[in-house]
DNA sequence: CGTTTGCTTGACAGGACTCAACGGATGTGG
DNA sequence: CCACATCCGTTGAGTCCTGTCAAGCAAACG
């Protein structure tokens, strides 16, 4: 982890359309730049941990981030992915709850660190910003539902294809059809709340079905059609 | 389900101080009324549906309310649990989207549904009421993330204990220490994510290592500091 | 009082996890 | 740049948990 010496601005972020920041108008967002610190962070490095005491909110400028709590035996549970432009840590703070989850940089990541108080003060003299906050978190809650029921009802099977699917929704694809994301395979099975060797063994399924192919840590979604079918996705 | 004639007045609710409206000074909470209207409704009945449009939310004035939703092959999975006090469907209705649960009541049940633009207006004259909405559904996205974990890392009878302990915290219990709700073993099922006969069985369990007593569909809890064990919860 | 719904038990099959072993990749330090 | 160590990916074997199917009985209901 690394302190940035100059911080980013929030008018300049590439990633400013798709935050919970692009309403603010333009001549206001310097205004969210306030008490903002900037960090660099490499892959497997964590943002905050599970049972720290949240102290504001951090907003990625890049990189690819993963939330997941640790269950009783040590396994961790991914919770959520996310990426440039999305907010993490906001869940905890907001609740007024210790961190219940552990963030980790799946890749080198910069994040802007917007302190508690500043926040506040964001939030009343921006009402739309709350109100985006309120979308972000009701929006993940029903990701959340849908996760639920997917856990509790569908084979390992159904659920590794949709996690694909998932992958390509989150991230994207490169230009060959790659899913666009570096995650070991114990991170994948972490994901679809499964066993390493199943996740692998269902891979290798998958793949002598055509419907991916496996190149390394690369996977290639050959047939999308196809996982929809067997991840039996909705929609 | 009954539209009744007159309306509860927020002033006079019991349940009032455990709402998300129980930062808003008396004076002011008249407000909350205008064009409210409320309803009853009869165990099994439902509040609204998966797939439907919110035109506002229901605050439960009294009664006891399930919310699930309905998997692909047409199984339900409970994802909360809401009583006297609790907000539903405010979820679906802040994010933008249809309802992507069905929310069914297990007793007679008596709601205020405030329709959206209401809900609006008071966002913008009570500041502290948007933060109340945006602290309830990140607590609400908190627990979400731990049922999350149980369904993927827990055993059934594990999560079946800790879901009779969820009850508990959720209702309460009678003055014998039975869980004072009244559901189904199906019910019970769908909320531990498992099959009903599998539901059975470690009730029966439960039984006989003493840990409850099964009196009809009273669930008496008898040693506490056994469920949480078996349940392995934390805190 | 018949019909339907819910509860319970048994038998069975199969999915998914665990354990163990091995080759290959990756990374580190001398 | 090589040797070593560790991590990661893969495969096989075995077990057991858990879901499904079927049937009987009790309870609820109109």
């Amino acid at each position: 982890m690394k302190k940035l010496a100059d911080t980013f601005h929030c008018a300049d972020c590439k990633a400013r359309h798709r935050s919970v920041f692009n309403q603010i108008p333009l001549d206001a967002v310097d205004e969210v730049d306030v008490g903002k610190t900037c960090f660099q962070f490499k892959r497997g490095e964590s943002i905050f941990y599970e049972g720290h005491t949240p102290q504001g909110v951090y907003c990625i400028e890049t990189g690819k981030v993963k939330i997941y709590r640790t269950g009783p035996d040590g396994k961790d549970q991914i919770v959520r992915l996310a990426r440039e432009g999305d907010m993490v840590g906001y869940r905890s703070l907001l609740s007024g709850e210790k961190y219940s989850s552990t963030a980790s940089c799946l890749d080198e990541t910069t994040v802007c660190f917007v302190p508690k108080t500043q926040l506040m003060s964001l939030f009343a003299q921006q009402s739309c910003l709350s109100m985006r906050f309120m979308q972000q978190a009701c929006h993940e809650l029903g990701e959340a539902g849908k996760l639920i029921t997917n856990l509790a009802q569908k084979s390992v099977r159904e659920r590794m294809a949709e996690m694909l699917l998932m992958l390509k929704e989150t991230f994207g694809l490169t230009e060959d059809n790659a899913l666009d994301v570096r995650l070991s395979r114990e991170e994948l099975s972490t994901l679809a709340g499964t066993a390493t060797e199943s996740c692998i063994r269902v891979l290798s399924d998958f793949q002598q079905e055509g419907m991916i192919r496996l190149d390394g840590k690369r996977i290639v979604l050959q047939s999308i059609p196809q996982l929809v079918r067997t991840g039996r996705v909705e929609e």
